[in-house]
RNA sequence: GCGCCCGUAGCUCAACGGAUAGAGCAACGGCCUUCUAAGCCGUGGGUUGCAGGUUCGAGUCCUGCCGGGCGCGCCA
C-alpha cells in the first residue's frame, strides 16, 4: 500500500529523530499544510516544538532534523527550513501519482482505516419521546448523529446507531389525554381542551384513526391505555418514517423503561456503598460537590421516584456492560448542565468515562417572515423536519445541518431556505460526481474502453492543475481521521469542496477526451476516476447521494 | 449570581497555536459551434466585539469587559 503524503512524511520525520536521539514525547508530531505554495505542500513546526522544550536554536534543530532525513529524492522534491524554524516539504508529482493508482486501486474502500478496528461504539441520538413529530431541531441531531456514526464505521468501528425513548410520565399522560379530548370533540361532544395540552393537528388526526377503528366505542373509556398506545405507535411510525427519508436507520431503540424495576436502584446503592449519597428532606442526595460538581443533585425524591438522572446514569452503565468501547451522545445546548453530573457519577463508580464523549451541539433558531419561532412540540408553532425534507429535499437538510461546526448556532430562515436550496453549495459537489460520469459516459460512447483507465500512463499528467488535484484526492484519508478526531462532520464537506474546485479548474482547463492523444485521455480518465471515487466515498459518509446525471 | 457556546467581509459561515485570515451567497466584469455554464476566470469588500496578558508566532490560549444564545428544579 503507498501510503498518504502525510503518513510518509511523519514516518520520515520520525526515523530522523530517532536517529537524532530525540525525546518526543508529548509533542504532537503535525504536517501543516501551508496556505502559501512557495513553503510546500507540507510544513512541521517540529523544530520549534523541541527548540522550546529543550531551549536550542529552531533552525539549528531543523538543520539537525533535515540532515538525517532518508528521503528518496524520486518522491521528494524538495525540503526547506523557513522563517523561524519550519521545515518545509515538496514531493514529486511522481508521488501524487502513485497515490492516484491507490485510489484506483482501493476503489470504494479508499479512505477506509483500521483505527476502530475490533472496536464496538455506541452512537445514541434524536432520543426524542414519541409525543409529536420530529422538529427541525431534531434534525440537527439525526444528521450529526448519523454521520458521526458513518464516520466512526469508516474508521473500522463496529457500530451501534441507538434512539433512547421515554414513553411513560406526565407529558406521554397528556398526550394521551389531549388524542382522549379530540376524539370526544370528533363525536360533537363540548369539550375544554386545555391550553397546556398539545396543540398540533396530529392529535386530532391519531383522534380520527381511533374513532376509524373503535367508532365511539371509546366515548366512557376512563383507561387512558388506548389513547396512549394509539398515539405512540402512530407518533413512532412517523419518527421513523421521517428518519428514513434522511437514510436513518435505528439498531437498537433503549426504552428507559427497561432501567426502572432493577438497574437505577443497583446504581444507588453502590453510590450509597461508595459514600456518594445522603439523605435530605427525605430525598436522596448525590454528592456532585466532592466530584468537582457545582451543587449536590437529587436523585431519588421524597415520593421515592428518581428523577431524571438516574436512569440516565443507569443507562450508560448499561452501555459500558454491554462492551462499547467508545460510546457517543448527541445532544442539544440544553442538556448542558445535566451530562456533567451523570459523568461524575460514572466516575464515582469507577468506569472509564473517557470512552463517553457527549457532543454538545448549539441551537437550530428558526425564522419565518422574519420572526424567530420558538420550537415546542406542544404549542405546534414549529416547522416539523418531515415538512423540511419535503420541501428542499433530504440531501439539502442533511448537508444544511452538517454545513457548520457544532458550537455554531444555526439559523435556518425558512424563507430562504428554498430559495437557497436552489443555489446550495451541497449541488456543487454533487455536480462534479455527475459530470465526471458524464465524461466516462461520454468516453465510453466515443469507444474508449474506461475499464482499462488502471494501466494508464500517468506519468503525462504534468499540468498544474492535474497534480493539484491529485494531491488533494491523496489527502482524503488524512481528513477522514481528522473528522473521527474532531467527530466534526464538516471537515469532510469542507475538504470535498477543495476537491470539487479543483476538479471542476482542471476541467475547465484540460480536455480529458481527446482522440488524437489517446495515452493522455487514458491518464486523464483515470485522474477523472479516482476524483469521482473521493467525492463518492465522501457523499457517502455525509450521508448525501452521489448523482450520475444532474 | 453561576456554568457552557458564540461574536471573523453586506449576509450565512470556514480557518490541528503557524507564514499574506478564506469560501458560498449578494455586487461588479469576462468565458459555452468540442467531454454537463448547477461550472470556470477576475474585481471590490476585514482594526477577527473591546482592553490587557502568555510567546519566536494569537481569530485560535489566559484574564476582564460588552453583546447574543442555552442552561443551572424533589420537571424530562
Amino acid at each position: 500500500m503507498f501510503p498518504s503524503a502525510r503518513e510518509y512524511l511523519r514516518k520520515k520525520l520520525k526515523t530522523a529523530l530517532d536517529k537524532i536521539g530525540i525525546q518526543v514525547n508529548g509533542i504532537e508530531l503535525i504536517l501543516d499544510k501551508p496556505k502559501n505554495e512557495q513553503y510546500g505542500d507540507f510544513a512541521t513546526n517540529i523544530a520549534m516544538l523541541i527548540a522550546k522544550k529543550v531551549g536550542r536554536e529552531p533552525r539549528e534543530i531543523a538543520n539537525e532534523i533535515v540532515a538525517n532525513l532518508e528521503i528518496e529524492p524520486e518522491l521528494v522534491e524538495k525540503v526547506e527550513i523557513a522563517g523561524p524554524g519550519f521545515i518545509n516539504f515538496k514531493l514529486t508529482p511522481k508521488f501524487y501519482i502513485q497515490r492516484v493508482y491507490e485510489i484506483l486501486n482501493q476503489g470504494e474502500n479508499f479512505g477506509k482505516l483500521a483505527i476502530g478496528k475490533g472496536k464496538k461504539a455506541n452512537v445514541e441520538f434524536v432520543s426524542a419521546n414519541p409525543t409529536g413529530p420530529l422538529t427541525v431541531g431534531h434534525g440537527r441531531n439525526a444528521a450529526l448523529g448519523d454521520t458521526i456514526a458513518n464516520i466512526l464505521e469508516w474508521v473500522g468501528y463496529d457500530v451501534t446507531r441507538e434512539y433512547y425513548f421515554n414513553n411513560a410520565g406526565r407529558q406521554m399522560r397528556i398526550l394521551a389525554d389531549s388524542v382522549r379530548l379530540r376524539y370526544l370533540e370528533l363525536l360533537g361532544e363540548e369539550i375544554v381542551y386545555p391550553e397546556e395540552y398539545y396543540q398540533g393537528e396530529y392529535i386530532k388526526d391519531i383522534a380520527k384513526l381511533l374513532i376509524d377503528k373503535y367508532g365511539d366505542s371509546l366515548k366512557n373509556e376512563k383507561d387512558l391505555k388506548i389513547f396512549k398506545e394509539t398515539a405512540e405507535s402512530v407518533i413512532f411510525e412517523d419518527i421513523k418514517r421521517t428518519l428514513a427519508k434522511l437514510g436513518i436507520k435505528f439498531d437498537v431503540f433503549y426504552n428507559e423503561d427497561w432501567l426502572y424495576e432493577k438497574k437505577i436502584w443497583e446504581v444507588v446503592s453502590e453510590l450509597e456503598k461508595l459514600g456518594y449519597i445522603y439523605e435530605k428532606d427525605g430525598a436522596k442526595w448525590f454528592k456532585a460537590t466532592k466530584l468537582g460538581g457545582g451543587q449536590d443533585k437529587v436523585l431519588v425524591k421524597s415520593t421515592g421516584e428518581p428523577t431524571y438522572r438516574l436512569p440516565d446514569i443507569a443507562y450508560h452503565i448499561e452501555k459500558f456492560k454491554r462492551g462499547f468501547d467508545l460510546i457517543i451522545d448527541v445532544f442539544g445546548a440544553d442538556h448542558i448542565a445535566e451530562y456533567p453530573d451523570v459523568l461524575r457519577a460514572l466516575e464515582a463508580l469507577k468506569y472509564d468515562t473517557s470512552k463517553v464523549k457527549v457532543l454538545i451541539y448549539q441551537f437550530v433558531t428558526i425564522v419565518k417572515d422574519g420572526e424567530v419561532v420558538k420550537m415546542s412540540t406542544r404549542k405546534a408553532n414549529y416547522i416539523t423536519l418531515d415538512e423540511l425534507i419535503d420541501e428542499v429535499g433530504p440531501d439539502v437538510v442533511r448537508f444544511f445541518f452538517l454545513n457548520r461546526s457544532r458550537d455554531a448556532h444555526l439559523n435556518f430562515d425558512l424563507n430562504l431556505a428554498k430559495k437557497q436550496s436552489e443555489e446550495n453549495p451541497v449541488y456543487y459537489l454533487q455536480y462534479a460526481h455527475a459530470r465526471i460520469a458524464s465524461i466516462l459516459r461520454f468516453a465510453k460512447d466515443s469507444g474508449i474502453d474506461v475499464e482499462r483507465t488502471r494501466d494508464a500512463n500517468m506519468e503525462l499528467l504534468v499540468e498544474k492543475e492535474e497534480i493539484d488535484l491529485a494531491k488533494l484526492l491523496n489527502e482524503f484519508p488524512d481528513i477522514v481521521e481528522v473528522a473521527y478526531l474532531s467527530l466534526e462532520p464538516l471537515k469532510i464537506i469542507n475538504y470535498l469542496n477543495e476537491v470539487a474546485e479543483a476538479f471542476h479548474s482542471f476541467y475547465h482547463r484540460h480536455r480529458v477526451v481527446n482522440s488524437n492523444d489517446m495515452g493522455l485521455t487514458l491518464a486523464r480518465l483515470s485522474l477523472c476516476v479516482a476524483a469521482k471515487i473521493v467525492i463518492a466515498n465522501g457523499l457517502k459518509i455525509l450521508g448525501i447521494s452521489r448523482p450520475e446525471k444532474m
